[in-house]
DNA sequence: AATGTAGTCAACCGCAGGCAT
DNA sequence: CATGCCTGCGGTTGACTACAT
């Protein structure tokens, strides 16, 4: 029912004026008009765009042409290394939901890493900096597991509960003090699982999701930044706090054209955090992953 | 210079879920 | 509770561009 029901959904105030919907490339003339629809209006009543400004275009048209091209925030040119690695790795744990991706990648759109996706890895090898982030986030990984059973063995905390499941309360507990907007990667550590679209959930709420998918966490560790977060909350990153950058609450989450523009300071936190072109994935790794500094 | 091929991007289509009535 | 509408998502397509031959 659903499927018919929805096509004619958005087509259904159709025929206004007795003509279809327009289709094809927009012209400036209706994005100006969508626009200026948008600065009067706000977002979504998407049907009622063609009514109110005459717009020959169907309201799903109007929603994908604002949300992929017309929206203030989107960012332009191309993926980043450091995009390109995020975008791998929350593909490698969530599959093929753009949606979820892109919301942690401020100003791209699902549909632009669903294009990049495709034309970069669907049928071709990953870049050699994928394979090297990969490689590298690997061993630090190890690295960190080895260095934990160290510390536990040589100074047993009171602590009862596991390190890994305070780590998971720490951060859904730190996902009070971070905004959505503002924070890149933490939205992406803390984002729900596909399983639970939950749009404003309680910390303590999002605390026993995360905890539920443990297993997820364990596999976010391949991130980086994600993992340097947890690093964080681990007091493991040493004068490194949560409160750089102001409310963003991590050296990362500052906005999206602070992080990926054209700033070479921005470029050199990433360059640190990630370090992809330095990274050497032989026998001196281990040198190449203490290069990562913030390790 | 002309042609073919691959890559990129914008847009469309169909489906599913949520919400209001 | 059932139905219909709105919105969002993922897959796919087609036009355009860049590059190679």
């Amino acid at each position: 029912m659903a499927a018919e029901v929805q096509s004619a959904g958005w087509g259904r105030h159709e025929q206004q004026d007795g003509g279809a919907w327009r289709k094809g490339p927009w012209t400036s003339q209706e994005d100006a008009l969508l626009v200026e629809h948008v600065r009067q209006h706000g977002e979504g009543r998407w049907n009622s765009v063609s009514k109110l400004t005459g717009l020959k275009r169907s309201g799903k048209s109007c929603r994908l042409r604002w949300v992929n091209y017309l929206r203030p925030d989107l960012k332009r040119g191309k993926i980043t290394p450091q995009e390109e690695s995020i975008i791998v790795q929350l593909h490698a744990l969530w599959g093929n939901r753009w949606s979820t991706i892109a919301r942690s990648l401020p100003g791209r759109t699902d549909n632009e890493i669903k294009n990049y996706w495709r034309t970069h890895f669907k049928k071709g090898k990953p870049s050699k900096n994928i394979e090297r982030a990969r490689a590298r986030f690997l061993k630090q990984r190890r690295e960190m597991q080895e260095s934990q059973l160290q510390r536990q063995q040589q100074a047993p905390t009171p602590q009862s509960k596991d390190d890994d499941d305070v780590v998971v309360v720490a951060v859904a507990e730190a996902r009070g003090s971070w905004t959505d907007d503002d924070d890149v990667m933490g939205g992406a550590a803390v984002a729900p699982p596909p399983s639970s679209p939950t749009p404003t959930p309680t910390p303590g709420r999002e605390a026993e999701e995360l905890i539920m998918h443990q297993d997820a966490m364990d596999d976010l560790m391949l991130c980086p930044a994600m993992s340097y977060h947890l690093l964080l909350l681990h007091g493991a990153a040493g004068h490194h706090q949560l409160s750089d950058g102001g409310g963003g609450g991590s050296c990362c989450a500052s906005t999206s054209e602070d992080q990926y523009g054209s700033s070479e300071e921005d470029g050199a936190t990433w360059g640190s955090l990630w370090n992809l072109d330095g990274v050497v994935v032989d026998a001196d790794a281990d040198a190449a992953a203490g290069a990562c500094t913030l390790w």
